[in-house]
DNA sequence: GCATTTCGCTGCTTCAAGCAGCTACTGCTT
DNA sequence: AAGCAGTAGCTGCTTGAAGCAGCGAAATGC
């Protein structure tokens, strides 16, 4: 097979949405696993990712109302994942923090997913490494900037439909 | 910095998840401005990937329940984005057929993302495109085989829990 | 010191998903 | 050929997550 550069990156642009896909439908197994909405694994991802937050702050990461938020960390306070503190500085705000040994058990699931990954990655250069690493970094900053600019905007950026 | 080998993979491990929640996120912004559930796209996406199915096929795909699929279905087939066939060759099933024209209007939301996506790629050598499908398509295989590992185990594969 | 804004919480409503049971149909067995 | 177990998809019913709008409390601007 002649694989042109056309055909790589077509290629590629297949094989991209269907490896979130994938990632996707695991996260929703191991969500399913814990008995718990995906949406509380995700927050507690967002929460990893950004540290300790307020209310509205996790709401807007992850795109909820704060009322829906709430009860997000109701939910997640009585299961023991998360612990709220009030902040002392300013008495409405209630900071919302993980508890990492609780937690754990929740990355437990994705253990196995880490091993494959483990030795898939094992096999690389250095300069892969790095490649990757850039790469997805990159993109997540992409997909950050697109999200915000989907929620602001609205609609995809005055795609031109046909003669506009 | 010294960036040692296990720098890189610490990088790696990290940028990873967090590469997939922000793809995530877009998912759901994307969703939202559709006015329709995440699972809906989900679901055009894998019959994009499976091509016709049945109902029950589509069901494990997604890790639904037919019944709900029936009615993910119903709401699908409404809004004009699938067309439900029956199937000659055995009256009971139904071949669920996505309306490529109408799926169009969906795919353009992710247009922007798919630009910047390119942008990105094109500063890429071959080899390097290679070895990004390759990781991608290993990455999605891992996966797969984890979900349904999964699924039928339930838990994680036997986690020795200190001492067992 | 008062008005405005921000923060998180709480009814209420909506709607997606699971569950269980149903009918229609297939194909296997005898 | 007839019966029968298994399969495919659909339909009530129930549960529960999320949006919305409105609330009191606290901070901030003037």
């Amino acid at each position: 097979m002649a694989t042109t550069r056309a055909d790589l990156v077509a290629a590629l642009v297949e094989a991209m949405p269907q490896y979130i896909s994938a990632a996707v439908r695991y996260q929703i197994a191991v969500a399913d696993q814990l008995g718990m909405p995906v949406t509380d694994i995700h927050a507690i991802g967002a929460l990893l990712e950004i540290g300790p937050a307020g209310v509205r702050r996790l709401a807007d990461v992850i795109g909820m109302t704060t009322g829906a938020v709430t009860r997000l960390v109701d939910r997640l306070e009585r299961a023991g994942f998360v612990r709220r503190e009030p902040d002392p500085a300013d008495r409405r705000r209630v900071v919302v923090q993980v508890v990492p040994e609780r937690v754990a058990d929740v990355s437990r699931y994705y253990e196995p997913m880490g091993d494959r990954w483990q030795q898939q990655v094992a096999t690389y250069t250095d300069s892969q490494l790095e490649f990757l690493v850039e790469f997805l970094r990159q993109g997540r900053g992409s997909a950050q900037a697109e999200t915000t600019a989907l929620r602001t905007n609205g609609r995809p950026h005055a795609t031109r439909r046909r003669g506009a």
